[in-house]
Parts: structure tokens; C-alpha cells; sequence
RNA sequence: GCGAGAGUGGCGGAACUGGUAGACGCACUAGACUUAGAAUCUAGCCCGCUCGUCGGAUGGGGGUUCGAGUCCCCCCUCUCGCACCA
């Protein structure tokens, strides 16, 4: 052991000696408790950052303590190796891709390295491999034939900046959540992917996710947004035909008085034609057209489309209008109006002067006028004005008006959801490509499984402009009707990137399988992950995904259920979303040019003071604000214990004199604040989470022995013994969060055992006992005295302790104690 | 607007089920060591004063309780998410 620590020589020692050892490997071993433990992998994009070593210290923390817990821990990394930022760095600087991807990886394998995080190196993958994404179009040829892929034409979310489309939850504010510039509507065909089918699943799924953070549950069931109601019939006026409504609120059915449609709606066009109002309708849909999501959203504006439709109950005309808060994209794109129940429609028929109906009276209140209302009344209540219905609640009504519809002919019962399915096509080229091809005689005919992997050509041109590389590559496109043989086209979108990250855990656990996609004894034994951390800006993109993707895979029968039967299948059990880092009040960013460089941190100060300061800095769920002092703390902590250590290395590297038969007070009182911190740390580390209080209250253990630790080991042997396990302690509880100079220290005064070896210390139960506790006399509610007792003396004995003591005396004044509480091993309080 | 979370020293943060508020670290101050500095060690470090085992203090106001940072009600501020989903 040096005298000084040297973080660096330390650390590649290290490092060397687990790459030599095989230290991280894992197998599957049915014999053994097994702990999955998952970082969200990174994109390849040049270099790590803060927010990785974060990340990844959080997750190699979990790890490398479970390990020393006897659970057979795999701990995986790869790479999500396609995406855009490959594709710009080759329009800009000319460089491949392929080229730009590897050598990122190669960079960012070696910082990673160096972080000493205790990764199965061997499971790497990087999803731009063809041997990974080959599963992929697989999968998708397999959703295709079951119906849950299908291609449609539809108005998508388009980026004119990247070129290409974008899936409902990648549109943020109604920009790109990439480049953050405005996202346009376009018609365009697309592959999508049927997640609404899983919809039920996915939501009921949400309720067995104890382990997850409540905000990301919250956010996944209002992103999925069921919502339960009925779908109405309104049959045109004067012609054939009817409008589908979805209503939540059949309840109001009478209280309707016209009816709205989206601009997009096929109707609108078709009513308008050849009447007085044919050409202001057609302006106005122009108009609302041409407008951004977010232009859209400003204003509440409709026109009339000059025809009628007629209410199914009443037989009522009521005029149609098309206005521009209704989506087509939602329900059947038109809605029942109801100015009284609903606000849109009670501004809306305000500014169009159409009559408002009330239908619903809330009880115990003043009978509402429709004419005076100011706002309308969407709570519920008891219903009037809608005939044979009058009396009955909302929630009656809604049940029995539903029954009605159905009975009648006009309507049923509906469930309507928020979400969306999945478009999946990219019209860019750094991506998995969708292998199918077009026939002119046979239409979409899917790649056989022979002939898979469509793999990505390389020898593309990338320009910049004029939509996707992979459509300008004759011998790409161009190919033979795997059915009737044929000239065809090959697809030249690839898949968005999401597909890629929604089963790469799964591939974790067979990463070399080059004859299948997985391994279903492998599957069976790892999954579900047991411990997933990330960022929780992918509360629902990558998670949601995933999730479907997990139990399309199960339904594939690619992989086994490992849930109870009738359960929904859920990959992730345990979910960290760890905050963000920031400086100077800002996330780090190259634009706000306030960027640290953990390769700057790790030369400057080592890997374990780059560790130490991501983890006690704040806890992990938390924003981290970053501080150079505070890295200059963890740093001068390390060195303070190696100091320690080194001082006494002489006498603390002996084996621990036997527990002496009657142990001095002084060495009784450091063996239990030993054990107390195991307690602690254990419990901070297993349960809470809470990683940067399990490291302060090492430094309390450090603090309560350092300065006994001199060149000579003390006289009173039972302490020396307890100073000896103390430290032992120490190094053990630390060995998760800086593990290169717990290896070095450990092999210096450790038990022999290396310390991959050596397990997490349990608290003995019989040093945690106190001879003596520290009593609290409170007079009113305020500490006026104290004094100590055993923890198991009676409660009259404290009481007449506390009334003893002359401060409480004085307090006391003489005055009748009204009322006593006595809490033992806590404090006496006293009411005058 | 709706939903979720958070407001504690100069700063990052502790206080888990109501029981000594401010653990741990940073910064700062004084002292020791030193030719000097760095490093290290020792002590102090919420505010106030009449310097006491004193008074006040966990965004503001009220309540429950012997006792509230913690529970309940009202208000203020900040952060995040969703924002015409019928």
C-alpha cells in the first residue's frame, strides 16, 4: 500500500485485474437467486456525459451490492446505435454512419471502462448490427401476419428539418422532440403497429407496477386515456347517410342542439356542396388546414356547413357545423354539442348564437337558466327536459340512455382511448430497415424469414436534401416479387428507433444466439429486470413501448409468460428515473456551453471521486446541481480514509483480537455505532434509494474511529478489535460506490478473502443494545431538562427521574401537573 | 386550466411510522503545523439578545395534539407532466 493514494495506478490495477478475471460474467444458474440489473442503454453519440455517470453509477452501485448480497447479478450495456445524429455527422462532415456509429462506441466502451462499472462485457450488442435488428424485422413480418402491423394512409406529424415523421408522443409542444423545430401535418402511407389492441393491458398492467415511481404511472394512464361512453347515430336531413358521434356523456343526449365536425371530416365537404354556404366552408377548412397543431389550438372556431342532421331522440333539426377544436383523429372526428354540459360547445354556441338546452340540474342547488348561465354545468345531476329520462341521475342516465341507443337502433356502447397506434416509419436511412416489398401484381408481400436480414446497404449518398438515401439506390430498390418473381420495389423506410430499444433487455439474456432470437430458458430465469434506472423523460416513449413490445413478443410465443396466468407480462419491476444534472440552474448543454467532462473528472481526480460525487451529491431522483467543491469533497474524503488506513496499516492488517470477555465502554460504544451504520446503509441502499444518505452515514462511522487510529494499535485490545472490524465495515459498505480503492485497501487490512468474495456485513443485534439512553423532559411541549437511563426502566421510575430534575422543578413553579406522557427510551412529557 | 411533486442555515441536503430540527458534506472563521503556501489536524459555524440548559425559527395563515418540518384546511411561490381527447 502506497502512503499516498494514487487514484489512477489504483484504478487500472483494478480494472485490469476484473477484464483478466472474468469478474462480471454471468451464466444462467437455476441454482441461484438471480438479480437483473438495467441501465437505460446509451445512444452512440460521440462522448458520455454527467447525466451517464450518473445513471450508470446508480445502476453499478445496485449491482455490484447484490452481487455482494449472493444473488447471481447480470448487469448488461449496449449500444442504441441507430438514430439521426449519424446520419447529420455524415451530411456535415462526410463521415459513414456506420463508420461515425463504431468509432463512438469505441470512444465511449473506453469511458465507460474507465468509470469501473461491472458490466458482463460479453453481452454487449448495438442494435445496428444486423445480427440484433434481423430479430426485429422478424417480429414485424409476424406482427404483420397477425394484424397488428398494417400500413394506412394517414395525416402524420412531419419534421421538416429531419425529414421525416413522427410518432404522436415524439411531437412536444408541437415541435420535433429532436431538433425542436415546428412539426407540420402531412398525408403520407405509414406502417403502423397496433398498441391500441394492447390498450386494456397496458393500463391494467399500470396497477401491478408497485415498484414504479407514481408520476410515471400517472403519466403512462393519461397518455393511454380510456375513457367509457357511447357512440350515436345522428341521421342526415334530407338524404341518406348519418354522423357517428362519441360522446362520454350520453347523459345530455336531449341537452344537444347542433352537431361538429373536423375540418378533415368527409362530410363536411359532401353537406356543403351546391349550398349558399359551399364556398365559406371550403375557406374556412383552408384555413384551419394550413395552421400548425399549435396555431389550431388558440382559437375556437366552426362555420356552418348549410345542412341538418336529426336528433335521434326528439326528432329535433339541429344544423351541422365544422369547427376546429374537433380532431378527426379522435372518436369518429364529430361530436354532439351540448352548450349547457360542456364548455367548448357553451362558448361555441355563444358566438354562433345557437340555443343552449339544459338537461342536467345539479341537486340541492337554484334551478340553473340556460340564458344566464355563465359557464355551463359539466358536473352531474339530476336530469329534466329529456322526457321518459327526467329524474334520473347522470350516471343513471348514461346506462340507461346507452341501453336506449342500442335498443332503438342509433347508438351502443363505446370505449374510446387517447392513445394512438404506433407509425413506425422513418423516411430516413440510418435505420433498421422494414423488409417488405411492393408488387405491382401482388401488392405488399412480406421479406421471407429466409431471406432475412434486409440489411442497410452502405453505400449510400447523404446530401442532405431530397428525402431518404436508401430510395435513391437503384440496386436496393429494385428487387423480385418474393411471391410471383417479378420486378418489385423494396420499402426504403426504416423503423423508427423506439422499436429497436422496446426488446434490447430481452436480447441481453442471449446475446451471442445467432440461430434465435432468444433463449426462453435464459428469459425465463432473468426476467422480469429486476432493477431499471433511467431518465424520466421516457415516462412514455421508450417505457410504453416497451411494455407493448413485451407482450406482442409473449403473444408471438417468442418468449415464455413469466407472469401468473391471466396477468399482464411487465418487463420492468423496479423503476429509478434518476433527475437530471445541472450547473448553474441549467441542464447541461453544449449550447449553454455549461458541459463537465467526466474524462476531465476522472483524469483529474479518478473514477471513484466521479462515483462518489454523482451518488452523495443528492439523492438519485432528484436534480443533481453540480459543484466543483463538492467533487472536491468526495475526493479529499477518499483520501482521508486511505490516509487513516496507511497510518495504522501496521496493526489493523493483524487478525482481530477475540471479542475480549468484558469489552471497555469506549470499544462497545464504536461496535454499535458499527453496526448501527450497517443497519442504516442497508436499509438506505435495499429499500429507500436513498444512496447519498447510506453515504453519509459512513462518513459518520469514519468520523467516530479516524482519530483513535494511530502507528500503534491502542492498549485496550478489545478496542483495537472493534476499530479493526469498524474499518472492515467501512470498506465493505463503500466497496459498492468506489470499488477500485475498496479492492486496494481491502487486500491491505481485509479478512484474506478477496473482496469479490466477501459478502455484505449484517448488523449483529447484540451491539446495537444501549446500556444508556438519553431521556427528554418536556414541560409544555418545550425541553426544559434531560438525564439517562437504561432503555428498559419503567415508566413511573422515569416520571419520578423527570420530576427530579430542578429545571423542570423551576418550570413546574409549584403548579399541579395536569397531564403526563411517558414515551420509554424517548421522553417524559409534562402538561401544568 | 387540469394532474403530480417540492418550498428546511450562506450552499447541496438530513430528519423513514408525529417525539431533542439542521445528520453528512461544502463554504466560511479562528487556532495548530509551516520560512511561506498547499495539504492536514483542532475548534466554531440557523437568527436574536440581557450570552442563558434563554427567546425565536422548517414559504404564509389557521387547526388537531402533551408534542407538528411531518397530519388536516386556506393562501403564496417554484418545478415537472398534460393541455381543446368530446
Amino acid at each position: 500500500m502506497e502512503h499516498r493514494y494514487d487514484p489512477h495506478a489504483v484504478e487500472q490495477r483494478w480494472q485490469a485485474r476484473w477484464d483478466a478475471d472474468g469478474a462480471h460474467e454471468v451464466r444462467t444458474d437455476a441454482s441461484r437467486p438471480k438479480f437483473y440489473c438495467l441501465e437505460m442503454f446509451p445512444y452512440p453519440s460521440g462522448r458520455i456525459h454527467m447525466g451517464h455517470v450518473r445513471n450508470y453509477t446508480i445502476g453499478d452501485v445496485i449491482a455490484r451490492q447484490r452481487r455482494m448480497r449472493g444473488f447471481n447479478v447480470m448487469h448488461p450495456i449496449g449500444w442504441d446505435a441507430f438514430g439521426m445524429p449519424a446520419e447529420n455527422a455524415a451530411i456535415e462532415r462526410g463521415a459513414h454512419p456506420a463508420e461515425w456509429t463504431r468509432d463512438n462506441i469505441a470512444y465511449m466502451r473506453a469511458q465507460l471502462r474507465r468509470m469501473g462499472f461491472s458490466y458482463d462485457w460479453r453481452r454487449e450488442l448495438a442494435t445496428c448490427d444486423p445480427g440484433y435488428y434481423r430479430w426485429e424485422q422478424r417480429f414485424f413480418l409476424a406482427m404483420l401476419e397477425r394484424g397488428l402491423a398494417y400500413r394506412k394512409k394517414s395525416i402524420v406529424n412531419w419534421c421538416e428539418r429531419c425529414q421525416t415523421v413522427l410518432a404522436n408522443e415524439q411531437v412536444e409542444d408541437g415541435k420535433c422532440w429532436r431538433c425542436e423545430s415546428s412539426v407540420r401535418e402531412r398525408d403520407l402511407e405509414q406502417w403502423f403497429l397496433r398498441i391500441t389492441a394492447y390498450a386494456d393491458e397496458l393500463l391494467a398492467g399500470c396497477d401491478r407496477l408497485a415498484g414504479w415511481p407514481e408520476k410515471v404511472l400517472v403519466m403512462q394512464r393519461h397518455w393511454i386515456g380510456r375513457s367509457v361512453g357511447a357512440e350515436l347515430r345522428f341521421a342526415l336531413e334530407g338524404r341518406e347517410g348519418e354522423i357517428l358521434v362519441f360522446t362520454t356523456r350520453p347523459d345530455t343526449v336531449f341537452g344537444a342542439t347542433f352537431v361538429s365536425l373536423a375540418v378533415e371530416h368527409p362530410l363536411v365537404a359532401a353537406l356543403s356542396r351546391g349550398t349558399a354556404q359551399e364556398a365559406a366552408v371550403d375557406a374556412f377548412v383552408r384555413e384551419v388546414r394550413a395552421k400548425t397543431p399549435e396555431e389550431r389550438a388558440e382559437g375556437k372556431d366552426g362555420v356552418f356547413i348549410g345542412a341538418y342532421c336529426r336528433h335521434p331522440l326528439t326528432g329535433e333539426r339541429l344544423p351541422i357545423y365544422a369547427a376546429s377544436f374537433v380532431l378527426m383523429a379522435y372518436g369518429a372526428g364529430a361530436v354532439m354539442a351540448v352548450p349547457c354540459h360542456d364548455q367548448r360547445d357553451f362558448e361555441f354556441a355563444g358566438t354562433h348564437g345557437i340555443p343552449k338546452k339544459l338537461v342536467v340540474q345539479p341537486e340541492g342547488e337554484p334551478p340553473l337558466d340556460p340564458t344566464h348561465m355563465p359557464a355551463a354545468h359539466e358536473g352531474p345531476g339530476r336530469l329534466v327536459g329529456s322526457g321518459e329520462f327526467d329524474g334520473l341521475t347522470s350516471d343513471e342516465a348514461k346506462a340507461r340512455i346507452t341501453a336506449a341507443a342500442e335498443a332503438r337502433g342509433f347508438g351502443r356502447a363505446a370505449t374510446q382511448y387517447r392513445l394512438r397506434d404506433w407509425g413506425v416509419s422513418r423516411q430516413r436511412y440510418w435505420g433498421a430497415p422494414i423488409p417488405v416489398v411492393y408488387c405491382d401484381a401482388c401488392g405488399i408481400v412480406p421479406v421471407p424469414d429466409a431471406e432475412l436480414p434486409v440489411v442497410l446497404p452502405v453505400d449510400a449518398e447523404f446530401t442532405g436534401s431530397g428525402g431518404s438515401p436508401l430510395a435513391k439506390l437503384e440496386h436496393f430498390v429494385r428487387t423480385s416479387c418474393p411471391t410471383c418473381g417479378r420486378e418489385a420495389r423494396r420499402e426504403t423506410d426504416t423503423f423508427d428507433t423506439f422499436m429497436e430499444s422496446s426488446w434490447y433487455f430481452l436480447r441481453y439474456t442471449a446475446p451471442g444466439e445467432a440461430a434465435r432470437a432468444f433463449d426462453g430458458e435464459a428469459i425465463r430465469y432473468w426476467l422480469p429486470v429486476d432493477q431499471y434506472v433511467g431518465g424520466v423523460e421516457h415516462a412514455v416513449l421508450h417505457l410504453l413501448y416497451a411494455r407493448f413490445f413485451t407482450k406482442v413478443l409473449r403473444d408471438l410465443g417468442e418468449i415464455p409468460d413469466w407472469e401468473e396466468p391471466g396477468e399482464s407480462l411487465e418487463p420492468f419491476g423496479n423503476l429509478l428515473t434518476q433527475g437530471m444534472v445541472i450547473k448553474d440552474g441549467a441542464k447541461m448543454s453544449k449550447s449553454k456551453g455549461n458541459v463537465v467532462d467526466p474524462d476531465y473528472l476522472v483524469e483529474r481526480y479518478g473514477a471513484d471521486t466521479a462515483r462518489l460525487f454523482s451518488i452523495f451529491a443528492a439523492p438519485p431522483e432528484r436534480d443533481l446541481e453540480w459543484s466543483d467543491q463538492g467533487v472536491e469533497g468526495a475526493s479529499r474524503f477518499l483520501h482521508r480514509i486511505w490516509r487513516i488506513v496507511a497510518r495504522g496499516r501496521g496493526w489493523l492488517a493483524g487478525a482481530p483480537a477475540a471479542g475480549s470477555a468484558a469489552p471497555s465502554a469506549d470499544a462497545r460504544v464504536l461496535r454499535r455505532l458499527t453496526h448501527k451504520t450497517i443497519a442504516r446503509v442497508t436499509e438506505d441502499v435495499e429499500r429507500r434509494s436513498h444512496f447519498n444518505t447510506a453515504v453519509a452515514a459512513v462518513m459518520e462511522l469514519v468520523n467516530g474511529y479516524a482519530e483513535r487510529i494511530r502507528e500503534e494499535a491502542p492498549a485496550d485490545d478489545g478496542l483495537g478489535a472493534a476499530i479493526v472490524e469498524a474499518v472492515r465495515v467501512t470498506i465493505l459498505l463503500l466497496a459498492p460506490f468506489v470499488p477500485h480503492i475498496a479492492s486496494e485497501i481491502w487486500e491491505e487490512i481485509g479478512d484474506g478473502r478477496p473482496l469479490a468474495a466477501a459478502p455484505w456485513p449484517e448488523a449483529d443485534e447484540a451491539a446495537l443494545v444501549q446500556d444508556e439512553v438519553e431521556m427528554v423532559v418536556q414541560v409544555n411541549g418545550k425541553v426544559r431538562g434531560r438525564f439517562t437511563a437504561a432503555p428498559d426502566t419503567a415508566e413511573d421510575e422515569l416520571l419520578v427521574r423527570a420530576l427530579a430534575d430542578p429545571k423542570v422543578q423551576a418550570q413546574i413553579a409549584g403548579k399541579p401537573v395536569r397531564k403526563t406522557h411517558v414515551v420509554p427510551g424517548r421522553l417524559v412529557s409534562l402538561v401544568v
